[in-house]
DNA sequence: TGTCGTACTACGACCGTCGTAGTAAATATA
DNA sequence: TATATTTACTACGACGGTCGTAGTACGACA
């Protein structure tokens, strides 16, 4: 079975993540298993590539954080929202997506050039 | 506009420089004007990349290169043809793309839910 | 004479992703 | 009770495809 590669899936982390906070802010451990459930075991963002996102994109100013300080044994966990910015990021996204994806089509060859 | 960016193409470029060998051999400037005419100028791929592509695609055996000695002038021209495991490598990258399809489109959102 | 098109090569910077490692508490399993 | 697994991160350097910049050289056209 095929499997997603780091170089083709470069470049759509955002739109992934940014996608499940418009619904609420959430945190890493939570959209990882979201990913992983949504996509049907497709694909499985690590651990350090989704924090990593977290981190540029809370500078870039699309996401925001916060920490709930109030949970069992002192544990915190650190929320992220998503801005206006943030939704703005995620329709040009959105756009350049969908004319990618109009793009590769355009060299996608059915099974009978390749013989 | 959108445009595409190079986060986004990224790992496409492969797909894209086979598909065109898939009918026959082919040189970098040949190559770079297809990509552009067949996108709509949507994607204009960097001569930088093109090349270093024919390199690193030749290095894993999926292109093989031959020069053509007799143009006028004696200038030479390097051609690109594809081998079968160039095929086979368009092959896998072909059903690596359908499969990113389908997970990238589960965390497209319509324009309601962005409001 | 100069610009544009053709057809490349060289080289280092950039940056998102990945591998590895470490920390620590809560919960499940034996 | 002891151990493994799950939860929830942080740190840091390596990797590699893409890009920016620069340079070379010939032909055609104005």
């Amino acid at each position: 079975m095929a499997e997603i590669s780091s170089d083709v899936i470069r470049g759509y982390n955002d739109i992934i993540i940014l996608y499940l906070l418009l619904s609420k802010p959430s945190y890493g451990y939570e959209i990882s298993k979201q990913i992983r459930v949504l996509s049907e075991e497709k694909y499985i963002i690590k651990e350090t590539t989704l924090y990593s996102a977290f981190t540029r994109m809370e500078k870039n100013g699309f996401i925001e954080s916060f920490v709930d300080e109030d949970m069992a044994g002192g544990k915190k966990r650190t929320y992220y929202r998503i801005t206006e910015a943030g939704k703005e990021h995620y329709r040009s996204k959105r756009e350049e997506w969908t004319l990618t994806k109009e793009v590769i089509e355009k060299f996608i060859a059915d099974e009978g050039a390749l013989v």
